[in-house]
DNA sequence: ACGATTTGACCTTC
DNA sequence: GAAGGTCAAATCGT
């Protein structure tokens, strides 16, 4: 879907309108639904409020990336709807990507957190692979937090001088869960290793059939993740991300927007062997195309967390529902 | 041997 | 001074 938001150079023109009825569609659907459901499930009439409100967003979304430049959305990406924490305060000023002291370093002000699961449902010490290679520089026990946040650098940082950075701390709630703040853009060399799937989804249609395959993988590949409590989105085990405007670097170009991938094993993993040829799986960050884009993702992502059934556990269907009626919310607040 | 990780020290900001 | 971010020597894995 991405990608067929992204119509060139991040203009999200003719697709939108599409999408706009695609989703104005799926609305009605949930209306529809919800209508007969009438009392009889607490949760599935919660679900298809949840489903409804995302709806709505999404055409937010889409409406107000096609109608606006970009700073508002980024900056309500940044303030809102990724990013619950405060912005890091040294990260505003640019600097030199090297410096000889051990001053500290001044990030890129670009930043993107997102919540990942774990590969193997909360047994891995890592969130999935992103796509990129990473260079753990050091780890830090977080005042308040139950687990260490790590710290990664881009492997290419002093061959290419990529100043990619990420941080990942194990989230307190769900081990199987990570948090991971992305800080600057690759602008290192990662040349894909394979252009899966689709190749382009030219309407809406293709993206309601990608989504579908997008909310089995979920359904079927890992635990249900709930939406987050704090208004964080559960990054869905498939990408919905998108490729960049051609100019952009390489690394962060090109990827089929949502290449659903089959096992919780193995997704988002290049199959390449080496460490510098993953593919560039999903993009947390970049420029024009990919701002309205990855709100659209994360509603999406949050559609397809609250669409998964909950695991069998009973608690976790309390949480989920006191945790949505938060979300809910905020998305109209 | 080389690259990645660990970990304590150092630095900056608040 | 506390907390968070980074450095770099030591260590580990290949």
């Amino acid at each position: 879907m991405a990608r067929s938001m992204e119509s060139g150079d991040g203009s999200n023109g003719g697709s939108g309108g599409l999408m706009v009825t695609e989703l104005s569609h799926i609305k009605e659907l949930v209306r529809q639904l919800e209508a007969h459901l009438g009392g009889s499930d607490e949760f599935c009439r919660h679900l298809t409020t949840e489903i409804f409100s995302l709806t709505e967003r999404s055409i937010g979304i889409i409406t107000a990336a096609s109608s606006s430049s970009g700073l508002d959305a980024r900056k309500r990406e940044y303030a809102g709807l990724a990013s619950p924490f405060p912005a890091t305060p040294t990260s505003d000023v640019a600097d030199g990507p090297f410096r000889s002291t051990k001053k500290r370093k001044v990030m890129e002000k670009r930043k993107q957190q997102v919540r990942v699961s774990s590969p193997r449902g909360g047994a891995g010490e890592n969130p999935v692979d992103d796509g990129h290679s990473w260079r753990k520089y050091g780890q830090k026990e977080i005042l308040g937090a139950k687990h260490p946040r790590g710290y990664y650098r881009c492997t290419h940082r002093h061959s290419q001088g990529c100043l990619a950075t990420k941080q990942v701390q194990r989230t307190d709630e769900d081990p199987a869960l990570f948090d991971v703040i992305y800080h600057g853009d690759h602008t290192c060399v990662q040349r894909p290793a394979v252009a899966a799937a689709p190749e382009h989804n030219p309407d809406a249609n293709s993206f309601l059939q990608s989504l579908t395959a997008g909310l089995t993988v979920k359904t079927e590949g890992l635990p249900a993740l709930a939406a987050d409590p704090r208004g964080w989105s559960a990054t869905a085990p498939f990408y919905l991300s998108t490729p960049t405007p051609a100019s952009g670097c390489p690394a962060t170009a090109e990827r089929s927007p949502y290449s659903a991938p089959s096992t919780s094993e193995n997704w988002g993993v290049s199959p390449a062997t080496s460490d510098s040829n993953h593919v560039a799986s999903y993009l947390p960050f970049e420029d024009a195309g990919w701002r309205g884009q990855n709100e659209l993702q994360e509603v999406v992502s949050a559609l397809v967390a609250a669409s998964a059934p909950p695991a069998p556990a009973v608690d976790g269907l309390d949480e989920l529902l006191d945790i949505d009626d938060v979300d809910i919310a905020s998305f109209f607040a």
